[in-house]
DNA sequence: TATTGTTATACTCTATAACTATA
DNA sequence: TATAGTTATAGAGTATAACAATA
């Protein structure tokens, strides 16, 4: 099997763990994301949509689904008016954790085959690529 | 950096390459990967919605739009009528091999700052968990 | 003028339910 | 009856374009 090919198909089976984990909770796999990155501050919805490869208009969609399920707030910025932040409710932190471990179950579970040592180096490995 | 962390950030960016890939092409995802699963020898909607996780409608919509793109062709099964059988079209063959090399050469760059040991590595560390 | 968001609209993807045809 | 697929329909996710408010 070549390096694409894996690489890809491990990629399936990952999404498929996170949309998953995410449906049992009602959760997109693109609000999961939000919700992760507004854990710890809040963000404006255009440094949002950096992160998140969404534009605009898409991150309005996400931003209202997420607060209308008690996930995330909207404020305005002190510093920018025009700026809206999104900031992380109590629950959405809670549902975020909730569901960040069960990922965490879910893919330790799909890599239980390797070694430990070999699960470090795949880590370390995996986490190279990353710009 | 966690396993789970860099395995998920590492899945987004394989996703992120198959799709523009296809955008390129005016291809989804999931139409890409159906080209792949029929590029040898046609199979039964209900085998390929197995494959790709999905219904019968959503096969139904997937297969129909493939076929207006002429990158696939449906054909009855000699041996059960009730089963619809699709192949690929010379067209959908060539479409899906641009798109495997365009994703291999953006998998090969994402991957580039390994050693060519850890390339091999990493490659058969991802294929140990597929089931 | 440029920037940040919102809204109206449209398109794709997917699922549920009701249906047809065949086994 | 059970199975394979289709169709109507609905919902989510995302994009484009036109708009409003602020810088």
């Amino acid at each position: 099997m070549s390096t694409t090919d894996a690489l890809v198909q491990l990629s399936f089976q990952i999404q498929r763990i996170l949309a998953e984990a995410g449906i049992e909770r009602d959760l997109s796999i693109a609000q999961l994301r939000l919700l992760g990155i507004v854990r710890d501050r809040p963000a404006g919805m255009l440094h949002l949509g950096g992160h998140l490869g969404l534009d605009r208009s898409a991150m309005a969609g996400l931003v209202s689904g997420a607060e209308e399920r008690g996930l995330v707030r909207s404020l305005p910025s002190p510093r920018d008016s025009r700026v809206v932040l999104v900031e992380s409710t109590p629950r959405g932190r809670r549902v975020a954790q909730e569901c960040a471990r069960e990922i965490e179950r879910q893919v330790a579970e799909l890599i239980a085959g390797l070694s430990a040592t070999d699960q470090e180096l795949l880590t370390a490995l995996a986490a190279e690529p990353l710009p």
